[in-house]
RNA sequence: GGGCACUUAGCUCAGCUGGUUAGAGCGCACGAUUCACAUUCGUGAAGUCGGGGGUUCAAAUCCCUCAGUGCCCACCA
């Protein structure tokens, strides 16, 4: 053996030795043991949050190694939104933007683009020793998961779970796609704040170039500076004319708040959005999807929201109708999570799933613990979020996902559908529909350069059906595409073939990061009770943000971030998944520096070390020894024989028992302490001292390998090549540690 | 504004349902070492357990309160 553990000789080595004996399948017997993996984007790399998916794999590899018949199956996701907005940075770096494709064509665009980069991430996972089963890897985007996507959606559909609506979302004029609440970041920010005349009231607004849409102005029904003016129609002075607007009462407002009365922009404010709704007020959209201010906004049209904001209150001040600005007001503004900028908020059609009769066994299945949450405080988190859970907007406005499998109708003499499209000469048109065909242009030509179908909704919603295929002639696609979420929300049961469902569902461990137990964990539930009547698993697990070494979240802006791989290239796989363990108590961050993995690969080396002092040891006493494989001489063991027995049964408990309860630090702490502390520096210490040589090395083989298998889920690479160094000490040489039999 | 955590050695953190000298990893100081390992070994310094109050024979551990930090949610005209 050589003096230092190298990993780099024997990382590779080992994995393939593992994959191609077929360990990663599931054995013939046992219980079923069954782990999902919570699917990484297809075309992501590995960053140090992947790294704590050794979580998973040490339960897999413990259970393993218990006899179950393990299983951990693998996929990747298409990470809808996620992965067109990085595929139209790379567009950008060749000046071009979705704008110049048709959908189909983008869509295939963004295929090619994954698939040219997909696969790295199983590679490093390799690097990291996962023992998944590779060959059962799904990708969100495959036949089976389409079909049953579809088939889900058909079903809501038909069960009246799906509705269309239009409804004020937060859309990114950027991206070009509504976002969820929850895919939305609240920043705190410092405004102006404009006060300005209307009509005979004073107000408060930090958005002035929305006046364009005010159908309405709101107080407090108990504020009695106003009582008289409420349900009269006023007028107000305008940049584009006088204008009139209807008085109203509303709770909402706070009396209290600037002096006391709010514009109603309906069109581009969700509260006034609701209050609109709730008085009948009238919807005037004046900023368009492009983020520009439209044709009913007079001279203003076809500026960007920032400048029209400018030149609005340069006017207004020239009118008289600004009193005062207050540039210090604070205020947070809806950010797109993704490209961090201002959200607009818009009315526009989208598909929504009535969440109430679905959430409610869901809150049930998390109430009385049948899903069980490791640290519990995240049980009350679920709780908390579920019993606020609106209805979810499942349609996104981008080309890369799963389509939505409807077909609208168009109707000669109807103007309620609007398109978007590239013509024969690749240039954008848009219009209604009906007017398009009527004008002699022929809907191949729209359907081929097709990027985008506005539908009405409500009354004037065109006739639709859901169908895979083309329904008719006179037909066009819905556009937009499922959340990202709509599809991994049925992970369980896409992973699994139908056949499997009755034998590992619900599975048993669920380990993941706690940032998406929201959009992912509550999902999947959701869908597998909807679905199947069944939960999706036992326990999850969620693990926190990867951090530095002093605690701080990594950032690429902080220049913080740790590239897992480069740590592994240095110090081992073992060193990196040991130290994502060490120490950690679940739920908390985790802090991760070189020091703490180079401590680690310190560790990696004493295990190594050893093994080769029992190897010495027995080419140079052996022949004396009566070891007839890894039998203690039982009738001579003296006492310190006994205590490190007695230990190790100890420590097998321990280990044991920290894994039960997902106290991982605690059981990798126990092994850790156990092996260099005790075994090492004390008990062989003292071998070397014996005289008794052959009593003392039968108990160092036996509390060595035991150790061994106890350490083999932490450290699974060191320990395989110990373990295979020193066969010939063993029972059975060619036995591997992965399927060798856990301590009891 | 509502909720959930956290505040223990220089740093990052363990200390479960209260009970003998409060622990680990890293770091630090001093020393050792041809005999498995310098990716080593030994010895050691270092904490009034965020502040205040309470319960108890006994509190880092339970309760109240104050302060700070982090996270989740809601909302901001």
């Amino acid at each position: 053996m050589d003096k230092a553990y190298d990993h780099k000789k024997h990382e590779r080595e080992i994995y393939k030795k593992w994959e191609g004996s077929g360990a990663f399948k599931p054995g013939k017997e046992g219980k079923q043991f069954t782990v999902l993996m919570p699917p990484p984007n297809a075309n992501a790399s590995l960053h140090a949050g992947h790294a704590m998916y050794t979580i998973d794999d040490i339960v897999v590899r413990w259970k393993r190694m218990q006899g179950f018949s393990t299983v951990w199956i693998p996929g990747t996701d298409h990470a809808g939104f996620e992965t067109q907005y990085v595929y139209e940075k790379e567009l950008a770096k060749q000046g071009k933007s979705r704008m110049d494709f048709d959908r189909k064509t983008l869509y295939e665009n963004i295929y090619k683009f994954v698939k040219d980069n997909s696969g790295l991430i199983y590679k490093q996972f390799k690097q990291l020793g996962f023992s998944a089963d590779w060959e059962r890897s799904v990708f969100t985007l495959d036949e089976k998961v389409l079909n049953r996507v579809w088939k889900t959606f058909m079903q809501m559909e038909k069960e009246g779970k799906v509705y269309r609506d239009e409804y004020i979302v937060n859309y990114c004029t950027h991206c070009g796609t509504s976002l969820a609440e929850l895919e939305v970041v609240h920043e705190e920010r410092t405004d102006p704040l404009y006060y300005i005349k209307y009509g005979p009231f004073e107000l408060a607004t930090v958005r002035p170039e929305t006046k364009f849409g005010d159908t309405g102005v709101a107080v407090h029904p108990k504020d009695k500076r106003y009582t008289k003016f409420v349900g009269q129609e006023i007028e107000v002075e305008g940049l584009l004319g006088k204008f009139k607007v209807r008085v109203i009462a509303d709770e909402m407002v706070d009396p209290d708040f600037g002096t006391g009365v709010v514009k109603v922009t309906p069109a581009h404010d969700p509260n006034d959005f609701e209050m609109g709704k709730r008085h009948g007020l009238s919807v005037k959209q004046v900023i368009g999807i492009d983020g520009r201010l439209n044709e009913l906004t007079g001279r203003f049209q076809g500026l960007k929201v920032a400048e029209a904001k400018k030149q609005v209150v340069e006017e207004l001040q020239k009118a008289g109708l600004m009193i005062e600005i207050d540039e210090n007001y604070k205020h947070s503004v809806a950010l797109c999570y993704k490209c961090r900028r201002v959200l607009e908020p818009m009315v526009m059609p989208n598909w929504f799933i009535r969440v109430d009769e679905l959430k409610k066994p869901v809150i049930k299945v998390v109430e009385n613990e049948e899903v069980k949450f490791f640290p519990k405080r995240f049980k009350k988190q679920m709780l908390q979020w579920l019993k606020i859970m609106h209805d979810w907007p499942i349609s996104r406005q981008i080309a890369w996902g799963v389509k939505i499998p409807v077909w609208y109708e168009i109707e000669p003499e109807n103007d309620n559908i609007y398109v978007w499209w590239l013509d024969k000469n690749s240039q954008l048109q848009q219009g209604v529909a009906s007017e398009i065909l009527k004008r002699g242009t022929p809907l191949s030509e729209i359907e081929e350069g097709l990027q985008r179908v506005k539908a009405k909704t409500g009354e004037a919603a065109p006739k639709y059906k859901v169908a895979l295929d083309k329904p008719g002639e006179n037909y066009l696609p819905e556009t937009d595409t499922f959340d990202t979420w709509f599809s991994s929300g049925q992970w369980p049961l896409v992973t699994l073939s139908e056949e499997e469902y009755a034998a590992r569902l619900p599975t048993d461990f669920m380990g993941t990061l706690e940032d998406i137990l929201k959009f992912w964990i509550s999902r999947m539930i959701m869908f597998s009770l909807y679905l199947q009547k069944v939960i999706p698993y036992r326990d999850v697990y969620l693990w926190s943000m990867v951090a530095d070494a002093k605690g701080v979240k990594m950032s690429k802006s902080k220049g913080n971030v740790v590239n897992p791989i480069e740590l592994v290239d240095k110090f081992g796989a073992d060193a990196l998944r040991m130290a994502m363990i060490f120490g950690v108590a679940p739920g908390s961050k985790i802090p991760l520096s070189d020091e703490k993995v180079k401590g680690m690969r310190n560790f990696a080396n004493k295990i190594w070390n050893m093994g080769r002092f029992i190897e010495l040891m027995f080419e140079a006493y052996g022949k004396e020894v009566e070891f007839y494989k890894e039998e203690l001489f039982r009738p001579r063991l003296a006492l310190e024989d006994m205590e490190i027995i007695k230990k190790l049964t100890k420590t097998v408990d321990v280990v044991n028992r920290g894994l039960e309860k997902y106290r991982f630090a605690d059981a990798a702490e126990a092994i850790y302490e156990f092996l260099w502390h005790q075994l090492a520096d004390v008990y062989i210490e003292k071998v070397k001292k014996r005289e008794d040589k052959e009593v003392a090395l039968s108990v160092v083989r036996h509390v060595y390998l035991t150790a061994l298998k106890l350490l083999h889920p932490f450290m699974p690479f060191v320990t395989e090549a110990v373990w295979s160094e020193i066969k010939d000490l063993r029972k059975y040489p060619d036995q591997m540690l992965i399927t060798s039999r856990w301590p009891v």
